[in-house]
DNA sequence: ACTGAGCGG
């Protein structure tokens, strides 16, 4: 029974991590997250599931400050065609914010992508490759005219 | 400048 007791509460303690924020979550890899044969429920009652829809972009995380651009690329180059990629920096520092995107050129190859770079390591960080979710609407912080200096959008 | 979760300009 104390068996029992153990077990239930390896169960709960599965069953919160199911249901944790992504942040708690990125102590596994999101390869190892589905939990739901515990808490069969969970798939009906998870309001809105963290994970985004299959797209080519991904979202890369876990980086360290010192992966570039280029480096991004070239280490997801190795599972798809990459179309872009690209560390986010800080605009006034310059430095990596430690998180990035990258996106193929087919969603099969950003399947295999995350398949063969999440939880790897990159440059002596183990990394995260996800979905990316849809990019926010571009929306001007001020009321500042357009910078000439070239909006893409 | 360090920052270790995060979804970019």
């Amino acid at each position: 029974m104390a068996m029992a007791m153990r077990l239930s509460a390896i169960a709960r303690a599965a069953t919160e991590m199911a249901a944790a924020p992504v942040g708690l979550r990125r102590l596994f890899c999101s390869n190892a997250t589905n939990f739901s044969f515990l808490s069969p429920q969970a798939n009906s009652e998870t309001p809105a599931r963290p994970q985004a829809d299959p797209s080519t972009n991904l979202f890369v995380s876990g980086l360290s400050k010192r992966t570039t651009s280029e480096g991004l690329r070239t280490a997801f180059a190795q599972f798809g065609e990459v179309a872009d990629a690209k560390v986010v920096t800080d605009r006034v520092s310059g430095y990596s914010k430690g998180f990035g995107f990258v996106r193929y050129a087919t969603l099969e190859d950003s399947a295999k992508g995350i398949a063969g770079m999440d939880g790897k390591f990159l440059d002596g960080w183990v990394i995260f490759a996800e979905y990316a979710r849809p990019r926010e609407p571009y929306r001007p912080q001020n009321n500042m005219p357009p910078s000439p200096y070239g909006n893409r959008y």
